[in-house]
DNA sequence: GCGATACTTAGGCACATACCTAATTATTCT
DNA sequence: AGAATAATTAGGTATGTGCCTAAGTATCGC
């Protein structure tokens, strides 16, 4: 029951940097390798790889390494933990706000 | 534009920290003041206050104060980025699930 | 085998964050 | 007015985070 908690934090904490959510994004278009991943920042590689590490052990990717590259995919459903908070927090405030006809961006998907 | 991106910077830092999710937690079921919302956390009343003021920065929640009693309210829609966010990284196999119409929502994610 | 490639490990520095106590301001109560 | 209450400001410490360089390990291609 706390493991929720947990999870949560760990995800959250995750993403709170940029550069991490940065590649939570590529990834989410696609798995890739780490110097891929690299690429696009102007950080020296063991950075980027520490924050792949925390990313990993936010069970938000998963990688595995064939050869000497190390492919990293985003893991599916890894962002569900974070759906569900969100969800328990509209409660009263947010089914106010429905009635008073103020947007809530519900579960709206976006075509890319 | 970048606005949407600061904005969801802001919101993911502020929520990255458990005492303040509580704090979001505790306003999305009604608006409290400032020892109401104290009260539940073995912290001195500075140290929360400070967590109050990086959910108001983030614009998560505002507060007025009447006389010497600062009453804070969630703010209505102040989770949509996060939800707009979330509906951007949702993975190729999401999307195909969304047009078909089966809606993924988890429940307890426990099994790896 | 040998150099190039793709990470990985180790160690270190600077600044941010989360907490504290003590003192202050502004209201309200008696 | 004077004491109690609610919040705020000021200032300090300890740990965490994000970044770096330098050096190491393990493959791959010739």
């Amino acid at each position: 029951m706390p493991k929720y908690r947990d999870e949560l934090d760990a995800v959250l904490r995750a993403l709170a940097d940029p550069t991490r959510r940065a590649v939570v994004e590529r990834l989410a278009k696609s798995p890739a390798v780490v110097s891929e991943l690299a690429a696009p920042f102007s950080m020296a590689l063991p950075s980027l790889m520490q924050h792949l590490r925390v990313l990993e052990n936010a069970r938000l990717v998963t990688s595995q390494k064939h050869g000497r590259v190390r492919t990293m995919s985003l893991r599916p459903g890894a962002l569900d933990v974070l759906h569900l908070w969100l969800g328990e927090q509209r409660t009263p405030a947010a089914h106010q706000a429905d009635r008073l006809g103020i947007h809530m961006t519900c579960t709206t998907p976006k075509e890319t």
